[in-house]
DNA sequence: ATAGAAGTTCGATCTCTGTCAAATAAGACA
DNA sequence: TGTCTTATTTGACAGAGATCGAACTTCTAT
C-alpha cells in the first residue's frame, strides 16, 4: 500500500538504556563511523543504511546497525526495501548530557 | 636514598594519544571504577593502587591499571612499595574537553 | 639476612566480539 | 511469477581482551 510513512521512526526506549550500553557502543571505529557520518546529515536527515560508507561487508555493517539501534544511538524508518537510519541526537544528549558531542570531537579525524 | 620525592608523576604525552584509545580504555565497568574512585580524591590527590576496590585480583587490576596509565588518562608516582595513581583530569580535559566528564555522568551509579 | 608488603609480569584459559560467506526474508517491478 | 534490490540472520572462525594463579622484583622492617 502507498500509504504516508509519516515520519515512522522506531527506536528502542532510552530510558531503559545505560550508560554503559552506550559507550560501549561507541567504541568501535567502524560504528564511530556510521555515527559519524549520519552526524553529518542536516538536522534530522536520514540516510539508507546502504548509503553509508564502511569498510566492511554487508553482514558486518548489519551487524553493526544492529549494535547502534538497540543502544539507543539510532532510530530506524523503513521504506521499501531500505531502511533509513537517522542519529538520536536530542533524545541521547537529553539522557547523557555531552556524551555524543565529546566523543564525535575526542575522535574527530 | 631518602630524597624529596617531589611531586614526581609520571605519564604518557596526551598529546600522542588518540580519542579512540582514551575511549576504550573507558569503555570497560572495572576501569570506569577505578577511574570513580580516583575522581573523588579532592583535587589532586592521589591514591595507593592497593586501596582501590576493584572486583578483580591483583594481577588483573595491575592489568587495568596499566592501560588507563598507557592511554593518558592516569600518571603514576612510586614511593616506597607503593605507587600512587592520579586521575589526570585537568591534562585530559584540555585535550579531550568534556569527554571525562560526560563519560562519568552517563555511567553514574 | 630474613621475612613481609606492594605491584608487575608471565603463561594459560576463557569469553567476547568483529568479521565474512552463504542462506534467508521482504519489498519493488517487469 | 520471477527477478532484482536491500537488508537481516545464521554459522563458523579468528583475534582481542579480561581473568586468574604463580613466579618475580623491589622496597621496608625486624
Amino acid at each position: 500500500m502507498g500509504h504516508a510513512t509519516l515520519e515512522t521512526f522506531g527506536g528502542v526506549d532510552l530510558g531503559e538504556i545505560d550508560g554503559m550500553t552506550v559507550l560501549q557502543a561507541l567504541s568501535d571505529p567502524v560504528r564511530l563511523e556510521i555515527v559519524r557520518q549520519l552526524a553529518g546529515c542536516t538536522g534530522s536527515t536520514d540516510m539508507p543504511c546502504g548509503q553509508i560508507e564502511v569498510p566492511v561487508t554487508k553482514s558486518t555493517a548489519s551487524h553493526h546497525f544492529k549494535i547502534l539501534y538497540l543502544a539507543g544511538v539510532l532510530a530506524k524508518r523503513e521504506q521499501g526495501t531500505s531502511k533509513y537510519m537517522r542519529l538520536r541526537r536530542d533524545e541521547l544528549d537529553e539522557r547523557f548530557p555531552g556524551l555524543l558531542d565529546s566523543v564525535l570531537r575526542a575522535t574527530a579525524v
